[in-house]
DNA sequence: GTTAAATAGTTGCATAGCTAACCACAGGAG
DNA sequence: CTCCTGTGGTTAGCTATGCAACTATTTAAC
């Protein structure tokens, strides 16, 4: 029926896509945009909410609430910054980057797992087209 | 960051496609999700809730809601079965039925919109390639 | 014919996301 | 210095979404 929309195909892939990633993180009992969130938090502690923020391509009040989802699980911590105290920077308490590498590899084992199941060739065309469609659109 | 994850480069651009779409119905006074089950609903009426949640790829929970949200604003009925009165077939009503055409028209703007923003190389192959990626999914 | 299993829809609960409106701090204009 | 403007973050309020559990109806088993 919407066969030729492209929001109705891509959000409904991206639905589907969600599920997959669920389950990969579901051992860390995290979602997959908290499991996201912490790893970005993780691969380069300090940075400031708005960074985070345009990191996920989520809007800020968006990332406000997964960071104080993060923060209730002692995964994160805030920081006001010295220099503008506007800002908060985040950082991962030392459990976060202990588990860091094991949600990269998490990650890394869902995109393997769906590779197989698509055919790398499929796999990687659909991605790098989602990618530069999306940069057009900024 | 997660330039090479399928799923957050699919759920980015979703969201970022949502938007556009949300413009596309606004003066409907319309989401995209209501805007979508509704041009099913006329598209093809007499429809039972879980064909619609199949035809638009979501739960059935989220079918049930999103068909309370239209009958609240008296675009559909709820028509319970005579054969099996499990099911409830959903019809639009007169308003409805009379909007579609507008509604349709309003989704096919978007899209020519994107079209020529894209090009139409690159916004084709991108289309072909989340429905072929969704349908290896299901 | 009664009971058990399956199916359709709904409800409860939780997460994620957005926009608009608000607060607090920073920085410049005068 | 004071005020105005801009920016970062939060809060309020709403929609969409899913899973799990519940209800009601149908169908199959015996």
């Amino acid at each position: 029926m919407f066969d030729h929309c492209m929001y109705f195909n891509t959000a409904a892939l991206a639905r589907r896509l969600e599920q997959e990633w669920t389950l990969a993180f579901k051992a860390f009992d995290l979602t997959p945009p908290q499991a996201f969130l912490l790893r970005a938090v993780v691969a380069k502690p300090g940075q400031v909410q708005s960074e985070l923020a345009d990191a996920l391509a989520i809007s800020r009040p968006t990332a406000t609430r997964a960071l104080d989802g993060l923060a209730a699980k002692q995964l994160v911590v805030r920081q006001t910054c010295k220099e503008d105290g506007r800002q908060v920077a985040i950082y991962p308490t030392p459990r976060a980057v202990e588990l860091g590498p094991a949600l990269n590899e998490a990650g890394a084992k869902a995109t393997v797992r769906l590779k197989k199941r698509l055919g790398p060739q499929v796999f990687e065309e659909l991605v790098q087209r989602v990618k530069s469609v999306r940069s057009a659109l900024e």
